[in-house]
DNA sequence: TGTACATCAGTGAACGCGCGTTCACTGATGTAC
DNA sequence: TGTACATCAGTGAACGCGCGTTCACTGATGTAC
C-alpha cells in the first residue's frame, strides 16, 4: 500500500517528533521502537523504511529537539536579539520542570548522551554551542571576548545542570527543588551581567 | 548452601558496590540483573534474598555512592574542613570525566534520577545537601548567610551541569570539552570567593 | 490522455535474545536441648 | 560438649514479556511509453 511522497515525509517527521516526546519523557533506553511507531501512527517495520536502527533515530529526534530549542530561543527576541532574562525564566520555571516533554531536549537525557551513539553527542554539542553562542554574544557588550566565552560556557552548564537537579529532587523535596531554581535564576542572571 | 553471616554481608556489599559501578557505568536502565549479579560472583537469584526488587538495589547503590562522595569530600580535609579548591580539581578533572565508573554517582545517573523511584530521587536529594553543606558553610566566612546558601545551591547544581556536559560533548568535540571543564573549575573558584 | 508496470512505504509475523522476577530445592550454618 | 533440627543464603530452571531487527508480502503511487 504505496502511499504519497507528502504523506511519507509526515509520517517521518511524525516519528521523529514522537520519538523525541518519549526519549525526553522516559529515557533513550526507557521507550521502544513499537511504542514511538505507534503513537507516530505506524507500526515498527515502518519505523525502519525511514532509519537503519533505534539509534540513528535517537540521533535525529535530537536534533529536532535542539533546532526547537533555537527556535525557542528567537521567540524571545528583541529587534532580533533574544532577551535571555525571558528565556532563563522560562528554562527555570518549575512548569518547564514538570512537563519535561516540553522542555529542552539536551537536559532531558544530559547523562544518557556519553552512553550513546557518537552522531547522538555530536547532536548535543551543536544545541549547547548554539545556546552557549547567544549568552556569549551577549557578554560581549561588557566582558572581553575570553571572559564572555568562558563565562557562556559556565551559564549554559549551570543551566543544564539546574534544571537536571531540579527535577532529581522535585519528587522527594519540591521545596528544595524550587529553591535550585530560583538561585539558578538569580545567579546566573547576575553573572550574565543584570541581562 | 547456607553460608556464613559475615560472608552473606560481604556478598550483599559486593552486590551494592558492582550495582553501582555498572549503574554509574552504562545508566540503570542500561545494565541487568543478571550482569550485576555475575560481577559480584553471584546468581541472579541470591539478589532477591538481599534486596526486593532492582529498583531497591538502584535506591542503596545510590545511597552508597552518596556516603563514597562525602568521604571522598572529607579526603581533602584540612583542619577538619575540607579544601575546596582541591575537591573542584578532582571533581572536574579530565581523568573523572573519562573514569565514570570512579566518579559521582550523582553526576553519572543525573537525568535518570527523575524517572526512577522517589526511593531512588530521595537519596539523590541526601547526596546533593551535603554537597551544598560543606560550600555553604565554606561561603559563610564571607557572606550572609541566604547568599551563602543560594550560591552553594547554584555552585554543586553547576559542577554537576560541568561534568555532565563534558561528558556528552567528549567523544564528538574533546576540545570544547576541556574548555567546559576548565571554564567551571575558573567561574566556580571565583564564585566560592577564591577558595 | 490512457495504459502497463516498476517502485517502495507500510504491514505484521517471526527471529533470537535479555529482561525482572518467582520458586522448588540444596546443604552448611546457627541454635536449642 | 555433642546431637538433632530449623533456618535461610544461594542455585538454577522457568515464567511471561518486550526488546531491536528482519523479511516476505501488499497495493497504491509514480513513471515510462
Amino acid at each position: 500500500m504505496r502511499i504519497t511522497k507528502e504523506k511519507a515525509e509526515e509520517n517521518r517527521q511524525a516519528l521523529v517528533r514522537a520519538a523525541g516526546l518519549l526519549f525526553r519523557e522516559r529515557g533513550i533506553d526507557g521507550v521502544g521502537v513499537a511504542e514511538i511507531s505507534k503513537a507516530a501512527g505506524l507500526t515498527h517495520g515502518a519505523l525502519y523504511a525511514h532509519f537503519p536502527s533505534k539509534d540513528a533515530l535517537a540521533a535525529e529526534a535530537l536534533a529536532h529537539g535542539v533546532e526547537r530549542a533555537r527556535a525557542r530561543l528567537h521567540k524571545f527576541d528583541v529587534d532580533g536579539v533574544p532577551d535571555l532574562t525571558e528565556f532563563l525564566n522560562y528554562y527555570l520555571a518549575p512548569e518547564t520542570r514538570d512537563n519535561i516533554a516540553n522542555g529542552c531536549a539536551m537536559a532531558a537525557s544530559a547523562s544518557e548522551i556519553g552512553r550513546q551513539d557518537q552522531a547522538v553527542g555530536a547532536r548535543f554539542t551543536e544545541g549547547y554551542l548554539n545556546l552557549v553562542g547567544a549568552f556569549e554574544h551577549h557578554l560581549q557588550q561588557s566582558l572581553p571576548a575570553d571572559n564572555a566565552r568562558k563565562q557562556a560556557l559556565v551559564i549554559v552548564a549551570a543551566l543544564i545542570g539546574g534544571i537536571t537537579v531540579a527535577r532529581a529532587t522535585a519528587k522527594s523535596h519540591v521545596e528544595l527543588s524550587d529553591e535550585v531554581l530560583d538561585a539558578v535564576r538569580g545567579v546566573v542572571g547576575e553573572l550574565a551581567g543584570k541581562l
